[in-house]
DNA sequence: ATGCTGCAATGAATCGTTTCATAGCTAGCT
DNA sequence: AGCTAGCTATGAAACGATTCATTGCAGCAT
């Protein structure tokens, strides 16, 4: 016999299936002798519940999924953990699906998602989802979005307000006294650093004197970040900024290599330097590098939180769009 | 209605259940005309199969479970991506769960496996998990066990050859003429760490004149790496190594700050440094490091192979242990 | 003795799919 | 015409847990 079921534990335990099944679900309806009994032919019987008749009795399962763009950035595993932590508090689980910012795999996930009935989904869209998301809508799967708002509003959505953070590492730097501050981010399409240079933008035209300079760059890793420290410190040290800041700590790791590099300029003393996502390695730099924290557990507890409200109430539901504040973190590249 | 089910779609084509049925799993016993009427019905009722009447039907679910110590380490990330493909491919799906390395938590997702059904299970183990995957395996679920190998030998397994790896990489050191190499890397009652000292230790020996200097470390971080570093460079040119292997590429990155400071020791000329695991950041370090990868995606996807033969095979399944070469990967940091 | 109340336990029905033995039908052969 | 072979299509049974209307029974009041 490769497992038992309740008719064998009743069996064992001289009682109905139904008995079995109270014991199992509620338990003050029956006496204290039966279930007893029927606990014992359990553990001898090593009987383990099959899932899959109590999500078919029950009609759905008692899962949520969540479909991110790339499970190895950190971002996502720690808003998949948010997302896990309020689950399984809720007795939900989390099946997670990696779409590799790939649209045939997401819409995979989301077949697949949908076949197993799941209460709700979470996505970090890749393409244009809504026709699909409104699909899964009609057949009782509310959806949240996360890290990308929708256009048309009609989807509840939890994000970070890269303006903010912006605006934030910006003046930082100001209250340091710095005023010839330096953007170093790029390609300017990626909604996220449009953003964050905007919000450097607002925090500078509200300091008289102080002055933004944009650097692009063609990514954001460590390579460009090298080559724009570089091109930097070859200037004169007059016409060098005072302060950087970049456009996520991939950028700042590689600027603060090329600013250091046979000894040059001097972080902080010289350049103050700040990144965004305050990654691990950021802490772990040359220098300590100051950072823009994202609450990527909160960011995911939050979805899954507007995900429960939305599929308990029945209809009429008014979609939400939640948008967090960064957070500064700093450490020794502005300090000093 | 919430969600159509074959019985509506086979009342709208005037056919039997069965025969819907047969439309979806043998498409080539049914007539071409039904077919037909079968599947406009199914569009346009907008019909998606049950998963859980499927799998209650079938006995067992088609998928399988992962339970990794750290999802957010991207050998792991990469060893889930492998058994994804490889599972795909077969039309399973694999639920990944996070241990992050508490036995508690790898106690839960074997239950919710168990319960579920799954078809096995890739596991790396937290604690002793020996008795409960001798339940698993009594239950018809197979185990196979990745990135460790078992003591018993009584499960498969799939690793890696931490030994020829630190062979491989002192060999390499060796291979440019060095010959005071040193080892940077602790605690010894990791197996990796020890594992690798012993290679570098056995390539050493077999060359007349070599030496190898081991410098322990409190942690595999770059903190610990930093300070290796900085104390090598302090000491007087002639008793400085010609070569370092550090246990991994934290250590290793931040042995390359330590020497690097100040204008320094200079990689690889003075001192060459080889690296283990080839993380991303391996290739963006200052002077991109030499490294020893390990095929995480293989791993994966060779524990899911043994995994679906162990479950193919009824009984008197013989265990096996894979264990894999490392790879050397040369960079500029022992190039010149 | 009778009726009533309330607690325990029962077991048939149900969820949606797949399977399989069976029935209906056509075509081909004798 | 009678028979067989070969297709299609049928529909009831099965998977395992849960639910709920029902039964059985003990205790209590009349």
């Amino acid at each position: 016999m490769v497992s038992a079921s309740v008719k064998d534990v009743a069996a064992l335990a001289g009682v109905s299936v139904g008995t079995v099944s109270n014991v199992l679900n509620r338990p003050e309806k029956v006496s204290a002798e039966v279930t007893g009994r029927v606990q014992s032919a359990i553990d001898k019987l090593g009987f383990v519940r099959n899932d899959a008749a109590r999500q078919l009795r029950a009609g759905m399962s008692h899962s949520i999924g969540l479909v991110v763009l790339d499970a190895a950035n950190p971002f996502f595993s720690d808003l998949a953990r948010g997302a896990e932590d309020r689950a399984t508090a809720e007795n939900l689980t989390v099946l997670v699906g990696n779409s590799n910012e790939d649209e045939g795999r997401e819409s995979a996930y989301l077949d697949l998602f949908e076949q197993q009935r799941v209460r709700g989904v979470l996505l970090s869209p890749v393409g244009n989802v809504v026709p699909r998301l409104e699909q899964l809508r009609r057949r009782g799967i509310p959806t949240v979005l996360v890290d990308r708002q929708t256009e048309n509003m009609s989807f509840s959505s939890v994000a970070v307000d890269d303006l903010a953070g912006g605006e934030m590492a910006a003046a930082h730097l100001l209250s340091l006294g710095r005023r010839r501050i330096a953007f170093v981010g790029g390609p300017a399409s990626i909604r996220q650093v449009a953003d964050r240079l905007a919000g450097a933008q607002k925090a500078i035209d509200a300091v008289a004197g102080a002055t933004l300079e944009v650097i692009a760059t063609e990514s954001l890793t460590v390579l460009s970040g090298r080559s724009a420290g570089e091109s930097i410190r070859s200037r004169p040290e007059a016409e060098r900024p005072d302060a950087i800041f970049a456009a996520n700590d991939l950028l700042a790791i590689g600027v603060l290599q090329g600013l250091m590099l046979m000894g040059g300029v001097n972080v902080p003393k010289e350049i103050a330097l700040i990144g965004y996502d305050d990654i691990e390695f950021a802490a772990a730099a040359v220098v300590p590098l100051s950072s823009i924290r994202q609450p990527s557990a909160l960011i995911g507890s939050t979805a899954l939180e507007l995900l429960l409200r939305e599929a308990a109430s029945e209809d009429g539901f008014e979609p939400t769009q939640v948008i967090f504040p960064p957070e500064l973190i700093v450490r020794a590249s502005t300090q000093g």
